[in-house]
DNA sequence: GACTTTTGTGAATCATAGG
DNA sequence: GCCTATGATTCACAAAAGT
C-alpha cells in the first residue's frame, strides 16, 4: 500500500526510489518532508591495505561511490544535495547529518555557509569501535552528527519529554553511546558477507527519529544503503522516503522494509509524559531492541497486562506511564517495582524484564 | 630563570607576551616549536540573556574578542592564525585545536584547505556540563579538538603506551570523560568571580601534552587566556611559550605558571615507546652465547619449529632465512614477528626469545 | 544442555630505517 | 625518491566450535 502526503500533491511515500538523490529531490515538490536524515560518503582516502596484529586484512570501505579527487570537488557535491534537501524540507522541517572528520567539517561549513542553523552536534561513541592497529594514533571510536534547523527562528520538533525518559529522567545529552551494528542485525549476502559495508545501527536511528519527528510525518533518506532509516521509521509510525543510487542497495532495503510491523497505535510512539524511571532507563531495552514498541508484558499469573511504548513507557486500557507506575495501578497499590512486577511471554512462559535489564547491564559493562 | 630553545636562533622560553597572535608567531624563527595548542575564540553568536529556571542570569561568554560579523570575517581570522602556526611548526610536530559546533567545522575546514593531515578528532566529554535550561535541545554536554600534522607523512609523536597506561592498559579512545574546570583550579578575581570566561581544565591539557610531546619540548599557546597549558606544561617538564591578547589576562597567567613546580625526575614524565628502544638483531643473541647454534624454536603450542644457525638465521626442513621470514613461512602468512612466535623449551615450558632480547637490551645499559 | 574456548570482524585518512 | 627488510600492533562482541 503506497501513501501520498497531504498537501504537498502526489508525493508517493514509503517506496525507496534509484538515482541520483539531487536529481530526485529536486523532481520533490517544496516543502514536502519533515525531516531529512543523511549518511553522505566520507570521502575516506585510504591508502593501500591495513593488516590486523593476526595478518588478517580489514574488509575496510574502498566503493567507487567514496571516491572524490579533491575537497574541492567534495565541496560541491555536498553543496548540491544540501541544497536540494533544503528545498524540499518544511521550514520547520530538520536536518540530520553524520560523518567522520573526514568529511564532516566540510558538511559542517556548507551547512553554515548555506543558512542553515546548527541546533546540536551529537557524537555517537561506539561502544565496540575498530581498535587502532598500528598503535600511531587513538582508537577512532565515534563519529559526528549534526542536527540543524533551516532557519533560527523556526519552530522545530524536540521530543524533549520522549528523550528525557529515554535518559533515567536526565535531559538526553549530546553523547550518545550505541553500539554498532553486528549480529543479526547485519544484513547479510547469499555468501554470508555483509551486504552493506556502513550499516547504520536500528538504535541510532530509533533515538533520532523519536526526538525529532512526529508520528505520521516524512522522513526522507537521500543516501539510504541498506535502508536502516525506512525500516525504524516505519516501526515508529512515520513515513519514509528512500533514495538510492545503486539498484542492488534498493533491492536489499525494500525487502527489509517490507519485513517491518509498524506498531498499530498512535499512542505508543507519540509524545510521551514526565516520568520516574528506574536507574538502566526501560527504554533502553526498546531502543536497543531487546524489546519491540507493542510487546505486551504480564504481571505474575497472567492477572494483568500492559503494552510496550517506544519511549520505554506502558500502557494499559485506562493508564499510561512508568513500568512501575501501570505496576501499581493496575494493583490498586501504592508503589510497585516494575522490573520484578512485569514479564515477557517466552514460548508460553512467562520471563522477568529483569533478565532484559541484566543483559543490557552486562553487555554496557 | 629563561631558557633558550637550541638550534633556532634566540627564542625565549617560558613567557608570556603579549598582542596579536599572528605578529608575535611571524616573529618566531621557522620550525621553532614542537605542539600548538591553540584555544581560539569560538564565535558564538549569543542573542540576548539565558535565565535558569530559578530566574538568576547566566554568566555566558559575551566579550568583544568572541565577535565576528560573519563566517567570512571569522575563516580570515582563522586561516591567519593557522597559517602562521604552520610556519613556526616544526616539520614533524603537531596542533591541537578546540572548539564547539560554532566554529570547529570552520575551522576543521581550514586546516583541510591549508594542508594539514588530521590525525584525530577528540571528543571532550565533560561529566558535569550545564544543563539545557529551555528543554529545547540536547544537552551540549561536549567539544571537540582537532589533532593534526603539517604532512601526511610527517614522523610525529604519539605516546602510544603513556595513553594505554593512562587508560587501565586499553587504548585510549577519541572520546575522553573530563570534568569542567571547577573548585580550587578555576582562577578567581579580588571579588571571587571566575577570573577568565573559558578556563579550561589541567586534566585536559595533562593528556594532550603527555600524549603528543617528549620532555624538554616547547608547547606554544596563541591564545594563552588564563594560562593552563603553560601550567601543565611546566609541571610536565615541556617548555611552553605564550601568546595572549589582553595585559590582564597574561598577567594572571604569568601569576600562575610561576606557583606551578616542575617535575625533578624526567623519568616521571617520559614513558618510552617500544620503537624507540635500541633494535638487537636475533644474531646477537647467538653470538652473546644466550643461544647456542642448534638449539630448536617452537611456534605457539609446538606446531612448528626451527634451528638456530651460527648467523642467526633459523632452517626448517625446506626453508631458512630470519626469524621473521621463517615464521611467517611455517604459517603460511605473509608477515611475521618473530620475536613474539618463536619459544624456546626451558625445563619443559616454553619461553619467548623475547624475554633472551630483554635481557641483552638491560645487559648493554 | 551448559559451559568454555576459539575465531571472526567492524566507515581506518594506522611504520620506518637503511640502502 | 623508491625498494626492501625488519618489526610493532587489537577491543568488544558475537558466532562457532569444542568439552
Amino acid at each position: 500500500m503506497r501513501f501520498f502526503a497531504r498537501g504537498t500533491g502526489r508525493v508517493e511515500l514509503d517506496v525507496v526510489k534509484v538515482g541520483d538523490c539531487v536529481k530526485l529531490m529536486n523532481d520533490l515538490p517544496e516543502g514536502s518532508v519533515d525531516m531529512i536524515f543523511a549518511d553522505p560518503p566520507y570521502n575516506l582516502q585510504l591508502a593501500g591495505d591495513l593488516v590486523r596484529p593476526d595478518h588478517s586484512k580489514v574488509d575496510a570501505v574502498d566503493d567507487d561511490w567514496d571516491k572524490f579527487d579533491s575537497f574541492k570537488i567534495y565541496d560541491r557535491f555536498t553543496r548540491e544535495w544540501l541544497r536540494a534537501a533544503r528545498r524540499i524540507l518544511k521550514d520547520n522541517g530538520t536536518l540530520w547529518v553524520i560523518g567522520s572528520y573526514h568529511n564532516i567539517f566540510r558538511v559542517g561549513t556548507s551547512l553554515q555557509d548555506l543558512d542553515y542553523w546548527i541546533l546540536n552536534d551529537v557524537i555517537w561513541r561506539k561502544s565496540n569501535p575498530m581498535p587502532n592497529f598500528r598503535g600511531r594514533r587513538f582508537t577512532n571510536a565515534h563519529e559526528t552528527m549534526i542536527w540543524a534547523v533551516k532557519d533560527k527562528d523556526a519552530r522545530y520538533t524536540f521530543n524533549y519529554e520522549a528523550m528525557k525518559a529515554l535518559n533515567d529522567d536526565l535531559q538526553m545529552r549530546s553523547d550518545w553511546l550505541i553500539p554498532i551494528c553486528t549480529g543479526h542485525e547485519r544484513l547479510r549476502d547469499d555468501e554470508g558477507e555483509k551486504a552493506h559495508p556502513t550499516q547504520k545501527p536500528e538504535a541510532l536511528l530509533h533515538r533520532i527519529i523519536l526526538s525529532s519527528t512526529k508520528p505520521g510525518e516524512v522522513v526522507l533518506d537521500p543516501f539510504f544503503g541498506s535502508g536502516t532509516t525506512g525500516a525504524v521509521a516505519r516501526r515508529l509510525g512515520r513515513h519514509f522516503i528512500g533514495l538510492e543510487r545503486e539498484d542492488t542497495y534498493a533491492r536489499l532495503a525494500r525487502k527489509r522494509v517490507s519485513k517491518v510491523k509498524p506498531v498499530d497505535d498512535v499512542n505508543l510512539v507519540d509524545t510521551p509524559s514526565k516520568r520516574e524511571q528506574p536507574r538502566i532507563p526501560f527504554g533502553w531495552l526498546v531502543e536497543r531492541g531487546l524489546l519491540e514498541p507493542g510487546t505486551m508484558l504480564y504481571g505474575p499469573g497472567r492477572r494483568f497486562n500492559a503494552k510496550v511504548r517506544a519511549d520505554g513507557t506502558l500502557i494499559t486500557r485506562d493508564f499510561k506511564g512508568s513500568i512501575h507506575q501501570v505496576g501499581a495501578h493496575v494493583q490498586g497499590a501504592p508503589a510497585c517495582n516494575g522490573w520484578q512486577f512485569w514479564n515477557i511471554n517466552v514460548e508460553g512462559k512467562l520471563m522477568p524484564i529483569d533478565v532484559l535489564r541484566q543483559k543490557l547491564r552486562s553487555e554496557m559493562n
